[in-house]
DNA sequence: ATGAAAGCGCTAACAG
DNA sequence: CTGTTAGCGCTTTCAT
């Protein structure tokens, strides 16, 4: 099925069959006989253009790749389910990757999105900078990065200010009267985790207090790996009063552990984490959060990213976006005027 | 850059080119000097074949479309993760698509993947019976269906004993000591709502008891839908003592309430709901839950699909798995004791 | 206002 | 062992 049989069935040759299916009957104006009869045959035939061939004429596949970390995550879910109905909109099918924090996977998934003539990609990659391959693969297609960014680049990006904002989430855990912070980090080296880390120890540094070591685990980011970091945490330390989670994941995991510890010792951990807005009403307990605006993420890396297809050369836009801290979440019912008490007194 | 390229530089014809690229210089028996001219030359120009081209011409394109309701949920998202992966593991590519419950969607993406040529479809419908265009479809290219099926249908799908498992959930509870349950559904008429509200109701018939319907509601599968459902719910009926959740996002929605609710009236009520195990750690409760086999029903359907690519006659399977039915989630630290005991006496 | 023909990049049948 | 050529289905000059 194929306009061959458009064109068998109605006389009319190739080219003026594409252009009335392209829209363009007015423009090489065909007589409105002639088209009419088109699109009958059309509709009777069931004809469907074959968008394969006609990327392949036109260099434009009206495709691009999305490479995450991990879709499981509800935090991507959302921003690939935002973007990929934003992509639709403009007549974009997305091609899911998965890279699993795995360098090699964000190197093969991109070589696989190039033989496939994506018209972009956006990508939330697992290496911190511009590597050779990355390099040599901007030049075909246009790439935005989204959520994890390198410093030094001119690829177009979006993300939050997680230094500043983890810095803000340990300054309130310092001016609520805990000191000793545990770190429960992701993967190491990565974007992130290197960020956050870096404003956790800064409001260290502006206190004037080091870091303790042996409160700061690396184990991965999932709920497993958070589940973990607690246990060890806790059998390290069981006197900790606050806790810092890197993530929405490792956070999940970690309370697995500290509930049952508060139950069995009476005593009260403070957590602070990233983008678990979605699950604080959940918890009967003070929360000190931050949240990125994942539907900002989300659009803007969409934007940059059509910007950079219809112009690539005019696409180094670098956008960083506030993180909501809005910082304590508090039941009413349980005791949280205290904590608030003791924040405004700063 | 393209064959065309290499053929330049090499002075070898498209075919021998286009054969040694293909591995197929043993089958016919290419010189090992060509075959490392030509090596030689691919790598020192960086060519890499154009998939779009070979789509065109092989008329196959290895890639699949993949459509879900909704990828933010975490349900969805594992098994989008698995499958993209085992995918992967073939050599597809995976389309992503997002019908979020909307019946025009399912059918305008269909339409897409047909027309994008993909090799197969893996799909968690919206529509509950195989409605013209599908008809149309399957003719065309290998669908499989996940999660939520057709009663009667010969396409292949796997899906676990939905009925049966809500029926269970709701006997425990009556054993539990409760007859006063209330249902809070998602979408109406979409096959996961149909399904569990049936078994929910078999077991009131078998007890010999009518539900109420009062206490029945269908708000959508979101957690905004069920903190509102369970709201309504205790405005209705603050008595309430048992209350079955038809998915993790409707329960997720309504333990906000909940939590607040039992805190101001220091009365107890207990949960059920399909596939929360991650969450069962988080809470301090007893917790009836039925989860499904996340990593068999991503398995599953990927091995279908790809058995329909490769012999669309032979692929009629249908694959039923059983839920996993452990039944209460009771930390031990809270008179979990009373609830087991309970339960254990029938 | 419409048609003929080239060509996107690739594979495979056929020829030698 | 290697080369020539047709053709996948489409768009788009260039003719007329």
């Amino acid at each position: 099925m194929s306009i061959k049989q458009i064109q068998e069935k109605t006389g009319f040759s190739y080219s003026t069959i594409s252009r009335v299916l392209n829209g363009k009957a007015k423009e090489f104006r065909i007589s409105d006989k002639t088209r009419d009869s088109i699109m009958t045959a059309v509709k009777a035939l069931g004809y469907r253009p074959n968008l394969v061939a006609r990327g392949l004429r036109m260099q434009k596949t009206n495709t691009i790749g999305l490479i995450v970390p991990d879709i499981q995550n509800p935090f991507f879910g959302e921003l690939a389910w935002r973007m990929e109905r934003k992509l639709r909109g403009f007549g974009y099918s997305t091609i899911l990757c998965n890279t699993d924090e795995i360098a090699d996977n964000e190197e093969y998934y991109l070589q696989v999105l190039i033989d496939r003539r994506v018209d972009g990609v956006i990508l939330a990659p697992v290496h911190t900078r511009e590597w050779k391959g990355l390099e040599e693969i901007r030049w075909k297609k246009p790439v935005v990065l989204i959520d994890r960014i390198f410093f030094k680049t001119d690829l177009p990006w979006v993300t939050g200010s997680n230094e500043q904002a983890a810095d803000q989430m340990v300054t309130t855990l310092f001016r609520l009267g805990h000191s000793r912070i545990a770190f429960l980090g992701g993967v190491p080296r990565t974007y992130m985790n290197t960020m956050r880390f870096r404003g956790f120890r800064k409001a260290f540094a502006r206190r004037g207090i080091a870091v303790e070591s042996g409160l700061v685990f690396n184990e991965g980011y999932s709920p497993a790996a958070g589940k973990k970091m607690m246990a060890d945490l806790l059998a390290r330390c069981p006197e900790i009063e606050a806790v810092f989670c890197v993530n929405n994941l490792v956070f999940l995991g970690a309370m697995a552990h500290v509930q049952k510890h508060e139950i069995e010792t009476g005593r009260r951990i403070l957590m602070a984490a990233f983008d678990i807005a979605p699950y604080c009403d959940m918890f009967k307990r003070p929360l000190v959060c931050a949240t990125q605006d994942r539907e900002k993420l989300a659009d803007t890396a969409v934007s940059l990213l059509i910007k950079g297809i219809q112009d690539p050369h005019l696409s180094r836009e670098h956008v960083m976006l506030p993180i909501d801290l809005s910082l304590l979440r508090i039941p009413r019912t349980e005791g949280g005027g205290a904590w608030q008490k003791r924040l405004d007194k700063g």
